[in-house]
RNA sequence: GGCGAGGUAGCUCAGCUGGUUAGAGCGCCAGAUUCAUAAUCUGGAGGUCGAGAGUUCAAGUCUCUCUCUCGCUACCA
């Protein structure tokens, strides 16, 4: 964190195609507000804003297909998501959105001024295809057709999935829209590209040694190792940075405000960035404030949240543009989660693996303590530089153990001990004592992570804080001497340091827990925590002064975390067990469902039509750099063939000499890796991908045909 | 094969620019305690830091080689 003025923090644009899932949550959304409510604690001015992307081919066709209009789409998860994060406690200033007409505005705006100013864009003009009845230009992989190198019928636009050559769409032959199933006409269009080439020695700079045009903005330490390694990875790559294209044919966007530019709008990456800004704006004139001081000051601090597949556009091609405009300052940080996967897998929502923010909602309806306990575990194991994996399982333990073991049991502990002993009522403080001193040097050790977006390390710290509690009561024993001694001053200290303890924590853990901070506060008695309210803190620890006064009245004890495990009450454990349940169904029926159907039926002649034989496996050799083939010769009687067989990863070479195999014998020959392959060897493939030959079942000549 | 990340206690992981007996949490074992949601506190066991070589007075920490894992990618089935 520096110490400047302002701060503007964003996190990733969702695209309001689809729901997210708890590793978005984890990734972009979770950390950015921690961060923010920091800085709201702090008492710095500070503005979080985030919103719906929502233009792109993926929302049109979808649409299309589905007979609906693209609004209906956006409108459906543009709330979905803006209520969902409500309901999580994201507090963003602002959940703008793209379709806004102030964002068309802003884009557009800054698409014109760089064009203006010249030197920015080029124009480049060729012939793409085009699919007359959806009446718009094909992306590359929206183009199917027959492959010139190896006639394979299903080649893609920009490569063939059989033979792997790179292919552009106009070598296909018999092209076809895989949107109308249509032949596509070819069609000339011109595009915009914005030069990032030009841009890449100052970036190179900025990203290394964080200085611009001489100065330093910013500690290139302080940025994530993965972050910096995979600009530079594309700063120093093969072909550099290239001119990337900023426009689309499409319908459905903003238009490039361009004569002559008609059916032509701004390409996501360029317009999605500015929807930062266009956000900010909208925010600024809801509150009264000039949007320019978030972005165009160098007093201010700019941070963006994101997922780590968003690095290069946060870390190259936004600061491009922004540097390219001239009156934007760039990003001090850009602190890229890694992913979090979910029970050892990724998520995927075409298979349910996975659970997404809003499910979680609803099926933890019942659970009393569904946002804290899920943003607590989001965080205590964030991918913050590698990928992490959430488990059920980890979630009951966290909660269970450390949140309410530690953290919810001590405030318990304190609160109950208070009333009993002085009904509530806050007795005699000392502040200089030196368990305060401790608590204090904790707080700092907390801040330093927060600052250094360390944020599994600071809620650790903050744990810790509420082990010192726990300890130092331990260590008092207040109980014990209370039953000598109930006037005791050491039992009044204890207690009133405890109560300062729950003070500290109360405040703490609000950017992480805030739900649970409020009820914490209400157990003491304390208004909710509002902005500002660390500051006032820290002075108030600086100096040795009481955070919660003599005399002050708690409130009464209640309990602030149920137990998931409890063995009085089954019910939080059951959904747990629910959830878990179902990931077990899951794998029951992938593996059920693993025995590929029948394919459609063909007749004798087409299987006479296949040459299969018997045949020996004579030599066998690995094939230079391809880690999956074989070279093979086989004795097939006749002749002997040369075979490359993808079995490397399954067999030594040395091991299948002799083996007897099945080969097809008249299968098009075809160049693998250099080596021409004549015939394809017979193999059985179980549910793990295991490879095994298919062969006669008694040692057999070579040559016969298999009928 | 290419690119990237990684192999540190049973499990999940910290260990920055090389420097005293390698750490935490969970789990396990033993004990203390009863204010508290069978919570808490204390102590203990457990690691030749993937393998080998090298640089160095000194290496999880630097260099090289090898090996294995994961992701992307290429080649497959």
């Amino acid at each position: 964190m520096t110490n400047k003025k302002r701060y503007t923090v964003t996190s990733a644009l969702p695209y309001a195609n689809g729901a997210l899932h708890l590793g978005h949550l984890a990734g972009a959304y979770l950390p950015a507000d921690i961060y923010v409510r920091y800085l709201r604690l702090l008492g710095k001015d500070v503005v979080f804003v985030c919103g719906s992307d929502e233009h792109g081919a993926a929302i049109t066709i979808r649409a299309k297909k589905e007979g609906i209009s693209p609004r209906d789409i956006i409108d459906k998860y543009h709330s979905l998501n803006k209520e969902t994060f409500e309901r999580l406690g994201i507090s963003f200033d602002i959940y703008h959105r793209t379709s806004a007409a102030l964002h068309h505005e802003t884009s557009q705006e800054f698409f014109k001024l760089l064009y203006d100013k010249g030197g920015e864009f080029e124009e480049r003009t060729n012939e793409q295809y085009y699919d007359a009845e959806f009446n718009q230009f094909l992306a590359d992989r929206y183009i199917v057709g027959t492959c010139p190198k190896c006639a394979h019928e299903e080649a893609y636009g920009d490569q063939c999935e059989n033979c792997g050559s790179t292919l552009s769409p106009r070598e296909l032959i018999n092209p076809r829209s895989t949107l109308s199933g249509n032949t596509p006409e070819l069609k000339e269009t011109t595009h915009w590209f914005f030069k990032l080439d030009k841009h890449a020695d100052w970036l190179r700079e900025w990203v290394k040694e964080g200085t611009l045009e001489g100065a330093q903005h910013h500690d290139p330490k302080t940025w994530k190792n993965h972050v910096t390694g995979q600009c530079l990875s594309w700063l120093d790559g093969e072909d550099g940075l290239q001119p990337r294209a900023i426009t689309r044919d499409l319908d459905w966007g903003i238009p490039v405000p361009l004569e002559g530019a008609e059916g032509k709008v701004l390409y996501v990456w360029f317009d999605a960035p500015i929807g930062y800004i266009s956000a900010t704006k909208q925010w600024a004139k809801d509150n009264g404030k000039d949007w320019k001081d978030y972005w165009q000051s160098e007093d201010t601090e700019l941070v963006h949240f994101i997922g780590k597949d968003n690095i290069v556009f946060h870390c190259i091609v936004f600061p491009a543009m922004l540097k390219a405009h001239g009156d934007y300052i760039l990003p001090v940080n850009v602190p890229a989660n890694q992913f979090l996967n979910f029970e050892g897998r990724k998520f995927s929502k075409s298979k349910g693996w996975g659970i997404e923010q809003h499910q979680y909602l609803e099926e933890f309806k019942d659970f009393p303590n569904k946002e804290d306990a899920l943003r607590y575990t989001l965080i205590r194991n964030a991918p913050e530089n590698k990928d992490s994996d959430f488990k059920w399982d980890e979630f009951v333990d966290f909660h269970d153990n450390e949140l309410v073991g530690n953290l919810g049991n001590f405030i318990n502990r304190v609160v109950v001990l208070t009333n009993k002993y002085y009904e509530g009522v806050v007795p005699q403080v000392n502040s200089d004592s030196q368990v305060l001193k401790d608590a204090f040097a904790l707080v700092q050790t907390f801040q330093k992570n927060v600052e250094a977006f360390k944020f599994r390390d600071a809620l650790q710290t903050f744990l810790e804080l509420s082990s010192l509690g726990n300890t130092y009561l331990q260590d008092v024993s207040p109980w014990k001497v209370w039953k000598e001694d109930p006037e005791s001053l050491e039992v009044k200290e204890c207690l009133s340091n405890c109560i300062q303890i729950v003070t500290i924590l109360s405040v703490l853990c609000e950017p992480f827990i805030p739900f649970s901070s409020e009820k914490i506060r209400s157990l003491i008695n304390l208004p909710k925590v509002e902005n500002g309210d660390l500051q006032k803190l820290l002075n108030q620890l600086q100096n040795k002064e009481t955070l919660i006064s003599e005399g002050h009245q708690l409130g009464e004890p209640e309990l602030l975390f149920a137990k998931i495990n409890d063995r009085k009450d089954a019910s939080r454990m059951q959904l747990i067990e629910k959830q878990k349940q179902h990931l077990e169904d899951i794998l029951a029926a992938e593996k059920a469902n693993d025995r590929a159907p029948i394919k459609p039926e063909i007749t004798y002649d087409d299987f006479v039509k296949l040459d299969v034989r018997t045949g020996t496996i004579l030599t066998a050799e690995k094939v230079e750099k391809a880690d999956k083939l074989l070279k093979l010769t086989v004795d097939i009687g006749l002749e002997v063939r040369t075979v490359v067989s993808g079995i490397a990863k399954h067999y030594k070479p040395e091991d299948i000499i002799g083996q007897q195999v099945l080969l097809l014998a008249n299968l098009a020959p075809r160049k693998l890796r250099g080596v021409m392959s004549q015939g394809m060897i017979l193999m059985a493939e179980d549910e793990n991908g295991k490879l095994v030959f298919v062969q006669p079942g008694e040692t057999w000549g070579n040559g016969h045909q298999v009928s």
